[in-house]
DNA sequence: GCAAAAGTGTTAATTATACACCCATGT
DNA sequence: ACATGGGTGTATAATTAACACTTTTGC
């Protein structure tokens, strides 16, 4: 390969995806056994090198391919981690990724076996190999800013779902509880969602109706950002 | 150095600083001509390849510090760019990073000449080689989401300074110009600020006030992002 | 009928916006 | 005294936040 620059030393890149998905009312992050030394066996993000042909973002897409069978997700970056001895087994500069799926879409193409992938709530999360914690921390307080100025939900949520449910989802991205009618109003002018003919009765005698995100987002609110 | 991940190719790996002063009531961005082939001579932001025992970030103050003369300054990462022919010398992976500085302190250990560094205003950025206005573009978003969430100032303009600079900082930011009565109490309300004895007479008879960031922010108000 | 969750409405507090007005001072 | 920018005040609109109220329906 053309290489112009001579006598630079070149470093191993990797990057490391943490992958969150919704269930059962709660945030959750798909967390693995590494199978590699150092660190064998302990919980870990999902990663692994860049290879030459490719860019960060095709290495994040094909290594969340892998692990969840899904492809053309929502996903981007965090930050890229370059301590020098954030990974004991080499001098690794990582690019963090953070991926949004729908668990009711999850199906792993690797044996999940083979890699123990999990589901764990993002209020339990345990301690991580090398600097993956500091990844996921980052990683999540970009989700945090992103639900707060847009309708985050299309990507982590099923087909068809209540608003309960999307209040649920957003109490975990902020961690405390929302007011329900003020919740609603707050939706509704976003202008992002339309009512179906459908119910949920589950969780009521009376039901709940289900929503979805309009095909047609062109009279969709955004949140200005600035406010000074 | 210690390696225990064989057959993995590594890559050459680079940072670049969108370094931002302000002066003369304008925001400017320092550029220079590009010492090397490819693109040699072509306006560029100033970078540099990482070396063997520093972090990317410690490679970005090196490079600042270079062109600046300055060290300890504020600077975020943006993003990482990783497309496979961003750099046409080679496949090189960059992080971006974006630097304040304080025009009034700027002192330069490079001469000048050698890289013929220019402070440009925002508004006139040139053509820059390889995907470098990808990267100012994103740098300058990440400025103005600073901006809109924290009193953003200490960094880039002088220890006193009068409301209206203060302003005419902010409309730089936001590329609009905003109401002189509304920001006055806007950015009292967020005590982050302490007036002087001092008044500027320059721009008027009357004079207008100098203010200075309180060493003591304890009390200063951040924006909450969360809006929904 | 009533419990329980869904959904609506009311009010107060806060913040944003537009713009009128007063102030100090060099000429 | 008056023009000029500095600085303050006021009226209105928009948004946020707290919470009371109505609706529906299975039991």
């Amino acid at each position: 390969m053309l290489n112009l620059y001579k006598n630079i030393i070149p470093q191993l890149v990797a990057v490391d995806c943490a992958i969150f998905g919704y269930e059962n009312e709660e945030l959750k992050i798909l967390l693995s056994h590494r199978k590699l030394e150092p660190g064998k066996g302990n919980w870990s993000l999902i990663g692994g090198f860049i290879q030459e042909d490719e860019s960060l973002e095709d290495a994040a897409e094909r290594i969340v391919l892998q692990i969840t069978g899904l492809s053309n997700i929502f996903m981007e970056q965090v930050a890229t981690f370059s301590k020098l001895n954030r990974d004991p087994g080499a001098r690794v500069i990582s690019t963090g990724f953070y991926a949004l799926i729908r668990i009711d879409q999850y199906a792993p193409l690797l044996k999940v076996e083979e890699y123990d992938a999990r589901w764990i709530p993002v209020t339990q999360i345990p301690e991580l190999v090398f600097d993956h914690n500091e990844i996921v921390q980052k990683a999540f307080e970009k989700l945090q800013i992103l639900a707060s100025i847009d309708l985050v939900g299309k990507a982590l949520l099923p087909e068809k779902f209540t608003l309960k449910q999307l209040r649920s989802l957003y109490e975990s991205f902020f961690q405390r509880s929302l007011d329900p009618g003020n919740f609603r109003k707050k939706i509704h002018s976003l202008n992002a969602l339309e009512r179906l003919d459908e119910k949920n009765t589950e969780g009521s005698k009376k039901g709940a109706y289900y929503f979805r995100f309009k095909e047609d987002d062109s009279e969709r609110i955004f949140n200005r950002v600035i406010k000074i």
